[in-house]
DNA sequence: GGGCTATCTGAACAATGGTCAGATTATGCG
DNA sequence: CGCATAATCTGACCATTGTTCAGATAGCCC
């Protein structure tokens, strides 16, 4: 019914039909997830054609392509939010937002299970997104580590790879627990068992890495 | 062509179809990725009627949860193999060892993507597998961990969580790296992080978990 | 207004998941 | 051995899907 109303006014034949496209399919996919929206259905909820939407992408993947990007801007969004939320420079204030922008990342993957799929699926290691999809997310995570430092939260030794290690841990805590292999409450051990990380240990325990990725 | 060897030998109609079905089904599930298989392709490779498939899985996600169900098996051989190729009770050993099971996940998500995806796609999500599908892989890692213990490369605060954030690292790391989102080498910096967050820190950060999941 | 281009429609195609009645084969039982 | 019964497979069929393409329709510039 509403889906006029998201980008400028109709001008030409439909409206931005673009937008709305996006806009549906965004719809269709969180509530069926991306294996089971049609382009048929998306456009019959539009009012349109179904060989109208091949004069905007050329086909299903370019759709959910920029249904993906938009996303990803969504995440971005929600774990900008949660951060600037929590003002303050001080010790607890900025442990509190280190901590919101993880915990946004997982209440963005738990809300939005299907949209969260589409974004680290299939469709991004083809490159069906931008480049840089998510830089505004790594950015977020990675100043949040910068700050985390100013206050002496982060071990040198273990900043370098600081930011891959929170990243994979949280990204593989909400996608654990969205396969439903993980509890709920994960991510908050997560955080935890992060922040206890961050400080570091005993310089007693380097290894030098040199096994073989694959084994084949 | 070499599709009845798989199992037993032939004995009624057609030999052992459901055993025949998922081997093929591995097979194109590797090739193609799980959403770009079809039942008449796998029925047609064995050489058999499309409707044939129906009399054996209700429907596609019941075949492919079969598969899945293999596939975890598949897993946890692997990281059980790794892990038995370096016997030994010494410290560098259970190290080791520890590394070697988390690189042996990676290894196998990295040489077989599509069908990594599909152990931890939406049908897992579904409970298309069996409840304790990945139960056997868990064991694995919770025993590594046990070692380590024993050889006092976990401080005992961090223990409990342990599993948690291990699994959730390697299985994001392992996701990311598969999405084109990290570097391979990723991996590696990981475990190196992980060993080092095993030791634990001062126990100066502890901050109780309060906060609300979902923020809506 | 006339042409040009952007935008959309309608019909069509091959392929897909799934169903069902019936053919074919094995198996158990006398 | 013979026959009924159950297991297994086939063929035709249906609705739906992604995608294409020739043409209809509407906006825009001169």
């Amino acid at each position: 019914m509403a889906s006029e109303a998201i980008s400028a006014k109709a001008g030409y034949h439909h409206g931005d039909l673009v937008a709305a496209l996006i806009s549906q399919a965004r719809e269709l996919v969180a509530a069926n997830g991306a294996d089971h929206v049609s382009m048929r259905e998306v456009a019959a909820k539009i009012g349109v054609s179904p060989s109208a939407v091949y004069h905007h992408f050329p086909d299903k993947d370019a759709l959910l392509g920029a249904l993906g990007r938009t996303i990803f801007e969504e995440l971005a969004d929600e774990q900008e939010a949660a951060s600037k939320a929590i003002p303050g420079k001080s010790a607890t204030a900025t442990r509190k937002r280190f901590r919101a922008i993880g915990v946004a990342y997982f209440s963005f993957a738990k809300s939005n299970p299907n949209l969260f799929r589409l974004c680290f699926g299939p469709l991004c290691a083809m490159g069906k997104f931008d480049e840089k999809a998510n830089s505004r997310a790594w950015q977020l995570l990675v100043s949040g580590l910068e700050e985390m430092s100013a206050i002496g939260a982060v071990d040198p030794a273990v900043r370098p790879n600081a930011e891959i290690l929170v990243w994979a841990a949280i990204h593989g805590s909400s996608m654990l627990v969205l396969d439903g292999l993980l509890p709920e409450e994960a991510i908050h051990l997560v955080l935890d068992s992060i922040e206890v990380a961050l400080q570091g240990a005993a310089p007693a325990t380097k290894l030098k890495t040199v096994k073989k990725v694959a084994k084949k």
